[in-house]
DNA sequence: CATAAATTGATACGGCGTATCACTAACGAG
DNA sequence: CTCGTTAGTGATACGCCGTATCAATTTATG
């Protein structure tokens, strides 16, 4: 499969979540979805909105919202306190975390660990009722820190 | 110590501390800092800033950006974005993280927990050179889960 | 006390997200 | 297919939050 027929099922994908949610298939939807869909690493919605001249900022950040609360994107936050977007692998739509590279980046899932299991733990013994939590985690990803000296 | 030496004492510590940094001991910033010292809970810049009547607004920012560089003031993000401040513990200025609880502000040190070591390993697994992280952790404290009733 | 340097605060700016609202397009019923 | 309802659009404006600027002021020090 191509990367351009990646993009296109990816895109045609993502509204189909949307119209699942009883969303309407517009034409402006479609843009931004589609170039969401392009998107290899994680943006921000004033990216996304320059990447579409024509279409309202409105109509970009109301995508995103609905993209977030659908579970195909996710919300990152950078180490600067920017706020980035990123889709989530369609396998995994549930609560997880990444590995941002500040470098780069590229983002990993992280799984495999159990900080979840760890806070449960901590939060049980102080009798601290638990409901949610934020975390993220900054640093190089391979690539980057085997050669720092690549262009982001 | 009544309450109120309690707070002239720490507000003369946390000047002490800018000072110690080379900043200068001036009218304004002695009320910032006497505002923060007056504190229990974490707690906005435009929330102090509202306390702080006839003293500029980047004043009180200035004075907060100081005293988080300085270590002994730190910022939680709340779980609906809001960026709070919050004193740290005067034993405990270095890295951690907090149990916050969302109904009454209340928050807790989370120490006795080895989220980091995990971070580590799982990085070091993947050759993901770690430089930072960020966590956050929602729920209720012991107080409030006893009692939801009870006022934030 | 005089001077140099830091600080202040009014103002303005910029980024980012959202409310409003008249207009338009989608889509299901008939 | 047409129509009518309703969601969606986008221009505009607003609001929040933090910061840059800069002339005036205050602090610390020799």
């Amino acid at each position: 499969m191509t990367v351009r027929n990646r993009n296109y099922a990816l895109a045609d994908q993502l509204l189909e979540t949307l119209e699942e949610q009883g969303h309407r298939d517009t034409e402006p939807r479609r843009k931004v979805v589609a170039a969401i869909a392009r998107k290899n690493r994680h943006f921000t919605a004033e990216e996304l909105r320059g990447e579409l001249p024509g279409i309202g900022r409105a109509t970009v950040y109301r995508a995103l919202k609905l993209l977030v609360q659908a579970g195909v994107l996710c919300r990152v936050m950078l180490a600067d306190g920017a706020l980035h977007y990123q889709l989530n692998d369609s396998s995994r739509h549930g609560h997880h975390h990444h590995l941002l590279c500040v470098h780069c980046g590229e983002s990993e899932d992280l799984h495999g660990c159990d900080i979840e299991g760890q806070l449960h733990r901590v939060a049980a013994a102080r009798q601290f009722q638990l409901t949610g939590h934020w975390l993220e985690v900054y640093g190089q990803c391979r690539n980057c820190a085997a050669n720092p000296a690549l262009p982001a």
